[in-house]
DNA sequence: AGTATATATTCTATTCTAAGTATATATTTT
DNA sequence: AAAATATATACTTAGAATAGAATATATACT
């Protein structure tokens, strides 16, 4: 239950649903977040550190960057649908999304 | 947005998850649900405004007791699908629903 | 080796949330 | 009309969550 639990409240902040949003497209680096959602680096990095302690998100270090992914689990599916149901429509969710298809940052170039 | 963020902070919250289950049997009114979670008036009575205003029960006034539904609302099937397969395991909640079934109070008698 | 870049963490102030206690309101019973 | 019951709300306090600013750490570039 706890974990159901941490898993509502992971969700149920607009910061953190911005960024599973994108990461719904693919991979992200914290810096190519940043720059999607024009929010201060600390905030993006504490907010991933939740998203990844809930099991929501994983983590792949290359070089200097750390790569985040949404974490495949079938038991999240229904939770992702229903939210995908819900926001789809929202003005925020998909300015996100087209910004998101357009970064192309150093970390994308170099790797 | 702000509407669906108010639904997943409404149930990442134990004791508005523990309402919500016992919900999913019948209606019930205030004085039962305190009755089945063993918790105060005021308790109860909080979390279920908090419940009602992010759409997800409506109430009915019958007499001296109000009772409570779970709002139907196609919306909100896969969220409580997934809430339903992921606590469906959980020992507090199966014993809820027993004491759930159990209850018998005036407001079952007298109406 | 020194500098720049990317990420994470700590510290602090502020806001939000939950719970207990007390109280108010309305309805029913005697 | 008075007492009892059911529900809701206000007040207060304690703990949790958020964000900015500063700092730490590690990697890469020159």
């Amino acid at each position: 239950m706890k974990e159901t639990i941490q898993i509502l409240k992971a969700l149920a902040d607009e910061t953190r649903l911005r960024i599973v949003n994108i990461l719904s497209v693919k991979e992200f680096c914290v810096c190519e977040i940043q720059e999607i959602l024009s929010m201060s680096e600390p905030r993006i990095s504490r907010h991933l550190r939740i998203l990844k302690t809930a099991g929501l998100v994983s983590s792949k270090e290359e070089g200097r960057w750390v790569f985040y992914t949404l974490q495949p689990d079938p038991k999240l599916e229904r939770l992702f649908s229903f939210l995908k149901g819900s926001l789809k429509d929202n003005e925020v969710f998909k300015r996100d999304l087209e910004k998101a298809m357009k970064t192309n940052l150093a970390c994308r170039v170099n790797y």
